[in-house]
DNA sequence: CGGAGTGGATAGTTCTGCTATCCGCTAAGG
DNA sequence: CCTTAGCGGATAGCAGAACTATCCACTCCG
């Protein structure tokens, strides 16, 4: 398959093709000729893990080739591979994390993960990014999630526990990691979308609670 | 306090305060003179929640300010109010949806919805944004999601109904749907990286599983 | 009274993620 | 064999986002 062809089965635009090319997030086709290469089905599959990640996960293009290398490193290490992967989609901005007050939270939660005897490498950027996430909302004296911490680790542990069960079918490691980083980004983008769906509900339950009869669905989306 | 004083008390350098006043993410302050404003408590914690939103929700700033708009406006509809702000959160850029296969797959999220008897305004983006990561995990093949996908439905309504629940003790309607609008974005941002923690935690635990002692934490991140 | 700081306006910068164009070449139909 | 659509590779251009810098007249404080 030429790169035509590769375009019109994937939707993508020529140009973004070989954009994608360029930045090396894609591998050369096979090169028949001086201007002449041959696509397969790899490629077609690896355009459509691109979009995915760049579309639905809201990675960035270095960053999706960043999961991507660190998928195809050899899977001697995977916990390294999964650290890797990890770094590449945490978001490059972060608040300011030099104050007193963000050190405290950083160090509640690394708390938290020993309560809960986690194996966590203590420079994943996880780390800070919950700290990022509790600080914000201590300085805005939101402590209403604060409270529910617990029960947030909880699910947490739940979905992860259910997402590498699955992976327990795939026999090959490659496949497993892959598995796990998809199920971290798009695991993330699907739970997030279900999560704000269920939010409308409760709010609308809790709307017309104590109402004598059930109401229309709210007016607006 | 004066324009300097918010920065310092904020951290955000002075010409970005300036730029949110333009982009009207941030009430003018009081002026006092032809050059000379004031500005007060309120708009050190607006200005620390635009942070929080850009920072560590990830939203965009013209996000921000809608869902800043969507929580002024009076609250005679909250529902509204609440569909607007998930509007403003929700991604611009979004993956193909004029296929069929898309459709399909929109039709089993409208029907996951019905069966949980969720009320839900259909016109929701949420609604999109689930079919988006499922017609993704489709398309590679990874049927894993797919086959828990009522779990993570039931772990996004527990941790829903543990938001709403938690918004009771605010007497004010308008702390209600703020905080419920925090739990999303923040919450969200909270939930994602607890969630690779755990993904950290349950893939070493697999890896070393069977083997006869523990093994040290992973070497990178 | 003088210099640091202020509010408001306008212009410039950097980064990201594409698009567009050009060029010499290949491959397939007539 | 000849044309012509399409290819690959390279370079340049573009639009949007989120700041950042400069300027200016003015005001406040010591």
């Amino acid at each position: 398959m030429r790169i035509g062809e590769l375009s019109r089965q994937s939707g993508v635009p020529i140009p973004t093709i070989k954009y994608y090319l360029r930045e090396r997030l894609l591998a050369p086709g096979a090169a028949t000729a001086a201007n002449q290469a041959d696509y397969g089905d790899e490629h077609l599959r690896r355009l459509k893990l691109i979009r995915a990640l760049i579309d639905v996960g809201g990675v960035s293009v270095a960053g999706a080739r960043e999961v991507i290398d660190a998928l195809s490193r050899d899977a001697d290490d995977p916990m390294s591979q999964l650290g890797q992967a990890q770094i590449a989609i945490s978001p490059r901005h972060h608040p300011d994390r030099s104050t007193q007050e963000w050190a405290e939270t950083r160090d509640r939660v690394l708390q938290l993960i020993n309560d809960r005897g986690w194996a966590i490498h203590p420079e994943s950027p996880a780390v800070d990014q919950v700290a990022d996430a509790l600080a914000a909302l201590t300085s805005l004296h939101v402590t209403e999630l604060l409270d529910n911490l617990d029960r947030y680790a909880d699910a947490a542990a739940t979905l992860a526990a259910l997402d590498i069960e699955a992976t327990l079918n795939r026999p090959a490691a490659t496949d497993r990691l892959e598995l796990v980083v998809l199920g971290t980004v798009l695991g993330e983008a699907l739970f997030a979308a279900l999560r704000m769906l269920a939010h409308q509900h409760e709010s609308y339950q809790q709307l017309t609670r104590g109402k004598t009869r059930s109401q229309p669905p709210p007016g607006r989306p």
